[in-house]
DNA sequence: CGGTAAATAGCCCGATGGGGCTAACTCGGC
DNA sequence: GCCGAGTTAGCCCCATCGGGCTATTTACCG
């Protein structure tokens, strides 16, 4: 008798990217789509009544984002196996994903070759983060997080409010405001609230 | 006997897209998939070749980008007629596509029967940009261009660098890059450079 | 040829930002 | 009960920024 195949939840709001997914995949004679999703909350039903070998996730969807979608899956079942099929790459989305629980992370434009090993190495549990990726998580790692209101100030920072606006639009006072910014500018590794938000931004720290 | 089938040309470097559009494409009994490309280049050479009557673009591309290779094929071929399909939607995008030359725009998380029928629309020449967009694209057309020499200032700004910088990097005085930002600011219609450069970003203006 | 726009550069000045420093208070952990 | 981190807040000081203004040169367009 011949070995069961992978049982795969595809997940993504995009649906020719299902389309293209299980057209790939159902090529393959070892793998097999149980189910899709084109929300967060969708996958979780669709993960209870299949419980897959392997989920396929996309980490930017409207409504409930994949990291979360991860992290309310392996709350329920925590053997749950996901990779992370994206196509962006900021350290915050890895960093997240993983923390989350994701088994490891693709970018949506690699080839079918390479896809295809993930996915059976991801399954036979044999699969290592590419050396540049782990590179960049370990840095993430190292650097300094920032405190809840610090991301906060940021988040203001980053729509173009002054010091004062911020203050004003927290409750406290400016003095405050600037002891946050100088903590924020000195753990960002930059020099001004500009630097401060475009690297926000870069490294997915806040959604734009 | 039948009536010609749509001759269409795929353009887009995520393999999965490809396959969902040509899987999605292929089923419809008047559309025909004459050619792939991964990039802007191969875009050309496949355009050239079969010359579709239609073409479906992505446009953020490695290499080449969608608009500019839009602006390629339809120099050689100005009756060439493009339906971008793009994952993103800023303002600058759209505007750049459109301005290249492209006859439409759809979201890829749209559902097959809308690109369907938009295809056709376009294929048959009777396509219109939805109200939305269209007034998107009067407003960025009502807004005042920046001119090359102020978006190279406002790159610079989005990398945080200070007038004094900016200056010594072009070669010119801070006061003439103050100038430069006060009439950024005055465009963009925002208040400080950290403004600047979170819209400059948000609008597509600049690359991050 | 005149007008317009871009790019250059200077001036003044008030507002904002950021560095360095101290010092409360609170809360959770050891 | 004390220690550390987070949050609060103040102080001084100077660099930077941004607004308002004028002016020159170049280049393009009608």
């Amino acid at each position: 008798m011949a070995k069961p195949k992978i049982r795969l939840l595809l997940v993504d709001d995009h649906l020719v990217v299902r389309i293209g997914l299980r057209s790939l995949l159902e090529m393959q004679p070892d793998m097999t789509i149980v189910a899709e999703a084109a929300s967060g909350t969708a996958a979780l039903k669709e993960f209870e009544r299949h419980q897959p070998d392997l989920t396929l996730m996309d980490l930017r969807m409207p409504g409930m984002g994949g990291a979360e979608t991860i992290a309310a899956i392996r709350a329920s079942f925590p053997a749950a196996r996901v990779l992370v099929l994206t196509t962006f790459d900021t350290d915050e989305d890895i960093f997240r994903a993983l923390q989350a629980g994701a088994c490891g992370y693709l970018l949506k434009n690699t080839d079918s070759e390479p896809l295809l090993k993930t996915i059976r190495a991801v399954h036979a549990g044999t699969y290592r983060l590419p050396a540049e990726v782990a590179a960049r998580l370990a840095q993430r790692l190292a650097a300094p997080e920032l405190s809840p209101r610090e991301r906060e100030v940021l988040e203001l920072i980053v729509k173009g409010r002054s010091n004062k606006e911020v203050g004003s639009a927290l409750g406290v006072a400016e003095n405050t405001v600037k002891n946050h910014v100088k903590v924020i500018l000195d753990k960002l590794g930059v020099r001004d609230r500009t630097q401060a938000a475009t690297t926000a931004i870069q490294r997915g720290i806040v959604r734009l």
